[in-house]
DNA sequence: CCATAGATCGGCT
DNA sequence: GCCGATCTATGGC
């Protein structure tokens, strides 16, 4: 197949996010994520349902969680352990109350400026933990509720990236609903365009 | 490589 | 007042 093929960039758009947290979580991995100049490539990724003890939406909608409330691929951005930031993705209908937690990717472009936020880390630390991401792709306070789906410069694209080998574990940091496999993760460096044995 | 402690503050009970 | 959808530095193997 032609290299021209193979990187055609097609927004992701709104009807993907419109569906489960447990449906869109593993395929949002290798879709690409932009943001300004930077682009990352999905690599991990966490689902919360309103039903889950573990989600901020578990309890109904307070000011905090609003978002997770509202139509489907809207930004949801959340500050936690009193200096991190966390982004997720809204799913389902309006009123449902899901989301899926970005947890891990990997630099595709603007490495220059993901360097620049990450200062004197190693490339392998920008974005493998979902504070790390939000920090690479400068996502904070500000950016909570923004559409995902309406603005060239923000927004998920799919490259056609072939993932195989999905891994489903339960999630990581949470003391509540501990067991639930809703964790999706894959190894984009062994399958990406440098191959290597083994 | 692995384990652990400390940082630091908004949201909610 | 407690605790968290975490990260980093440090010390040990």
């Amino acid at each position: 197949m032609s290299e021209a093929a193979a990187q055609q960039l097609k927004r992701v758009e709104r009807t993907f996010f419109s569906r489960s947290a447990l449906e869109v979580a593993p395929a949002l991995l290798g879709k690409l994520f932009t943001v300004g100049s930077v682009t990352i490539r999905v690599t991990e990724t966490e689902a919360y349902l309103q039903d889950d003890p573990a989600s901020h939406s578990y309890s109904g909608v307070t000011n905090r969680n609003r978002v997770m409330f509202g139509p489907a691929g809207i930004l949801y951005v959340y500050f936690t352990y009193g200096m991190h930031w966390c982004a997720n993705v809204v799913t389902g209908g309006a009123g449902d109350g899901q989301a899926v937690l970005l947890r891990a990717g990997l630099a595709e472009s603007g490495h220059e400026i993901v360097s620049a936020r990450r200062p004197g880390r190693q490339a392998r630390e920008w974005t493998n933990g979902p504070a790390k991401l939000a920090k690479a792709l400068d996502l904070d306070g500000r950016r909570n509720g923004v559409d995902l789906c309406s603005e060239d410069s923000v927004g998920f694209f799919d490259d056609n990236q072939v993932v195989v080998d999905v891994e489903v574990t339960p999630r990581i940091g949470i003391s509540k609903a501990k067991d639930l496999p809703q964790r999706f993760l894959y190894n984009a460096e062994q399958q990406g365009s440098s191959p290597k044995p083994g």
